[in-house]
Parts: structure tokens; sequence; C-alpha cells
DNA sequence: TTGTAGGCGTTATCAA
DNA sequence: TTGATAACGCCTACAA
């Protein structure tokens, strides 16, 4: 046995197996197709190469690329990942966060503010779970993050660039706290921009497509309709690019449109859409890597550590000089 | 620990614990925050209660309701979900399934054709991992299929009911049976139809946007230009809407578009798109079901169980009367 | 260079 | 009704 475990698990610095014995181990193994089995390793090693990703809902096309960015990160370093959608849903969380530890992940990507980061502290005190936020600021853990005020500003200049004083904003949830910088940035850039803050032009949305017509619809109504329309995410920007059209305004000529994510349909889409591109599948990578650093770094690691990347607004066709 | 094991895995035939006891067991664990630890007991019962889910990509928006579907399924069932991005690598594939085998996952479901089913079989042949296969007919393993094949079958009725004779087929790469089965659907519902199959009216893309786009505007060259496009999904389908309406034709006055796969933002293109909607939730769901009841079912089970989900052709605005 | 023994955290069995 | 013990499959000392 001790001998099989040598051949399998050859460390660097371990050679002390005969040549011949280990092709004839390695022969058997071959043979009968053995896999050492993980669980009884994890035990004993009290590691589990294994990681949780916890999100809100893998169906929002936001998710998918980081999704992919956590997943080739963990395989490139070892790691598996474990699936979560909570849907934004406590009681999903604490479920999710319940089985993870009982299978002793050795951490958690939490990505999409789930409100209750307290809780997560809270209930994982007693274990050795590391966990790095994704989209969230906040001091208990590491982070990676995006500056979504920023993005914001860059785009409420553009628009003002081109002219536009009546900007509507297409708003999301309050659960989600990367929406609300959005919305918080929105606030702050027209207050930068010398424009006022009218409420009347903002409408809050559920970032499926269908709110984002909705919206639209309303907002289009011509008594004080904006000239320019800013949607939190990419999918709300397609529902607002449907509306408008049905309403017969023309993008952009009547209305400029911009999103938010660059999903991987905006530039197919006629007229090409105008959207801020956030590095999600990097993002991903980054959580991955840095959960990891705090996995291989022994104690309890740098502290709060927090890496951020960098938007880029995408310059497409949906934008165009205000019509005032 | 005896007690506190019956206690925490209180059965239902299993009354033998004092309540009195059963109190203070359980203010402690609450006290110190005891999880049993799932690893050991998976170890003792030679059950993990999880599955791995592979498939080859989760960004390709095909895939999220599918995960979501399975998740969902698992979650309800008791199941956790290792998620697996295979890209359709033969060794990507082969490493994954190889640390599924390790950490003793109870079964797999298997998405997206990997060629390589047979390797799999081979694989897990010493173990008694249960597999389930989504979209693919194959005698091995149960599976949750499309008719693929019928669902083209009406489409093109739909078409030539229209109308039109030329029509092209944007297809996909040879990796995909789902796709492969689309590109039959076509050649054999024209054959029925009395059309004859004209390979210049037909391209192979790679499921993305771009490759949609690329195919359509080679195919809106005028000498032989189709009177209607089907793609081989929503995504292609997008692209190809993108490079008509660049090429100076209308969809779908000049040339109606069909998708396959119904994306959410489908209904939300202008024109909308005309597409084929595939219940994958649903096919998510029934996945792990069949799987659950290959697993919970004892012995080696109801031998090749398989469940036929149907499609449906949403018919939007993406399609005229032929122009000829 | 190889083999033996102990223990990781559970649960099942048997004794008390 | 509760407690002690063995075993699940592996790895790591330590002995041979």
């Amino acid at each position: 046995m001790a001998t099989v475990s040598r051949v399998l698990s050859s460390k660097p610095g371990n050679q002390s197996v005969r040549p011949e014995t280990r092709r004839r181990v390695l022969e058997v193994v071959d043979r009968v197709g053995y896999r050492p089995n993980d669980l009884a390793r994890a035990l004993l090693q009290d590691r589990t190469a294994t990681v949780g990703l916890v999100l809100p809902d893998i169906s929002n096309p936001y998710y998918p690329p980081l999704v992919r960015g956590v997943e080739d990160a963990a395989s490139a370093l070892g790691y598996r990942v474990m699936l979560c959608n909570t849907d934004r849903d406590e009681n999903k969380t604490a479920a999710y966060v319940d089985t993870l530890i009982k299978t002793r992940v050795d951490g958690i990507v939490i990505a999409g503010g789930s409100t209750s980061v307290g809780m997560l502290h809270r209930v994982l005190e007693p274990y050795r779970t590391k966990v790095v936020v994704v989209g969230r600021h906040q001091l208990e853990y590491p982070s990676v993050q995006v500056d979504n005020v920023a993005a914001v500003h860059e785009v409420i200049e553009y628009l003002t660039g081109l002219g536009h004083r009546r900007i509507g904003f297409v708003a999301g949830p309050a659960s989600s706290i990367t929406v609300q910088d959005r919305h918080e940035g929105y606030r702050a850039a027209l207050r930068a921009a010398g424009i006022e803050y009218d409420e009347r032009l903002v409408r809050e949305g559920d970032l499926q497509e269908q709110s984002g017509y909705d919206i639209a619809s309303a907002l289009a109504a011509p008594p004080s309709r904006p000239t320019a329309l800013v949607a939190a995410n990419d999918r709300m920007a397609v529902g607002a690019m449907a509306a408008l059209i049905d309403a017969g305004l023309r993008v952009p000529d009547d209305v400029s449109l911009v999103g938010f994510d660059d999903v991987s349909l905006a530039s197919y889409l006629r007229p090409a859409l105008t959207t801020v591109s956030v590095p999600t599948y990097d993002m991903g990578c980054a959580a991955m890597e840095l959960l990891s650093r705090e996995l291989e770094g022994g104690g309890q690691a740098a502290g709060t550590e927090s890496r951020a990347l960098s938007t880029t607004l995408m310059l497409r066709d949906s934008c165009a000089a205000s019509p005032d």
C-alpha cells in the first residue's frame, strides 16, 4: 500500500522507490483502472482541493464568463469547483454555505452581493475556509472589483460631450451592489456635470430584458422624454432598445442608448450597442488566484488584499449627438 | 460520539435517544458551530451526494439554463454539483473525468457531445459512477433528448409554406451532435419538401456570433442568394441578422431568418427572431432526475431509460413570404 | 527500498 | 438509552 502511495503521489524530493517497482505499480494501476480516493486523502490531509462558487444566477449572462474564469483558474491551480446558485435568497445561500462547510471546501468565491456577508462570517468562524468576494467592497474579505462609479462617470461624460442633458437611467434592484454602484455613479456624475438629478428619468428594473422594455416604454412618453438612456446592464438595454424602436423612435438619432457589461451579443445588435465592458472573465480568474494565494499562503495571509480591474467604454453605434 | 451522530443523522425509525440528551447535544452543536464532516461520512457510506456536470462551455448561452436545471434538481434531491467545462477538448474532458472519479462523485451528467463517450465508458468501468447523457442518443447510457431533426422539419415546412425554396443553412461544428442533427434534419426536410440540397447554401460556423455574421455575409452575395436562412443556433442567427442588415437587406422582406434555442434575447431583437425553443432548463432537471433514479434505484437500474422533450417553433417577426 | 501501524471523522455494530 | 470499537481508503512516520 505504502509503495503504491509513494509511486502515485511522487513529490519532487521523494525518489525512494525502485524504478522497476514503480513500473510494476504503474502497470497494475493502469490495468485495474485504480484511482486514489480523494475523500480519504482529503480526510487525512485536511484539504479537499475544492472551492465553492456562490452566485445569484448563472442564467444571467453577466456570470458565465466569470464562472469560466474561476473554473479555468481553479483547474490550472488544481482545484475543483462546486456551483451554487442562490437567486439572492438568504435561505438558499445559507443552505449552500452549510453544504460547502460540510464538504470542507478549502475556500469560497462569492460573487454578486448576498446581503448577508455578516452571516457568512459568523458561520464560517469555526473553520479555516477562506473567502474571496467579487464585486463588493467590504473589509472582511479580500475582493476583486471594478470601479462601477468611475465607469458611469465615463459614460455620462461621453453623453454630455454629445450634448445630452436629459439622461435617463434604467436602474436595478437594491440587492445587487454592483448595480447600486452604477446608480450611485449616475447621480454623482450628473452632479459633476452640473445636471440636476430628476427622479422621473429613473426607474428600477429587475435586470431582465422585459423590465428594460417596460421602463423604456414608460420613459419614452413625449412630455419629458430623455435624449439618452443608460441601462444598468445589457439585458435591460436590449429590452430598452426594442421598446424605443417599437415606440417609433430611432436609436441613436432620437434617443441614445448605453448598456453595461458588454455581453457577447451587444456588438451584433443593430444599431450595435455602446456599452461598458466589464472584464468578468478576468475577475473570475483573479478571484480564484486570490483565493489560491490565501490557501497556499499558509497562515491567515495578507489581510484584506484586493484587486481592482478596469472597465472599458465600448463606443459603437447606439449613441449620437443630442437632438436638442 | 455515537450519540451525537445519532442525534444529527436521525433517520425516521431511529428514535433511540433521550429527548433531554438530544437537546443537550443540539445545544452544544449550535454553540460551537459543529458541522459533520461529509468526507468522512462519504468515505464510510460510499456515497458522496455529489454529481459532476460536464459540458463544453458555460459561456455558450445554450447552457446556463441547463445548468440551472441540473442544479435546482440536484439541490432538491440533496446533491451537490461540480462544474466541468471541457471546450470539447478530449484532454480536458479526460482530466475532469479523472478528477470526478477521484472525488468519487455518485454520478455524472454529460451534456454536449464529447466525441469520446466510449472512453468514458472504459474509464468508468471499475466504478459504480452512473452517467446520464443530455442531447445525445447512444445506447450506453440513459439520456435526455430533444428531437432536433423533427424541429428542423417544422422550420422547413413553415418556410416552404411561406413560399421559400432557396433556404440556406448556417451549420455548426461536427463535434456537436445536437448541431449535427439539425444539419441532418435540414437535409431530410428539404428532401421531403422536394427541394434539392445545394451545398452552396450551406456553410459551417463555430456557433459564435461572428461566424454567423461571416457566413451570412458570404451567402448574401446576389448570384445565388437564399430567400431564407436557418441558423443552427441563435448566436449565429444574431450574427447573421447583423450581416444581412449591414448588407442592406431587409429582414424579413428580403431574407427570412430562423434561429435555434430561443435564448432570452431572441424576442427582443428587431425584428424579433423566429426560433426554435428548446427546453434546456427542463432538460437539465430531467437529466438530474434520471440520474437520481439510477442512483437511488439500487442496482444497475432500468437499463437505458430515456426521456424525450419537445421543442416549440416560436413564430416572431423574422420570417415573411418569399420575395420570389 | 519496502512494509507495518496509526489516525483523519464518521457510522454501524455490539456490549453495557 | 448510551458508550466503545471497528472500519471506510489513504498517507506518513517508523521499523525492517
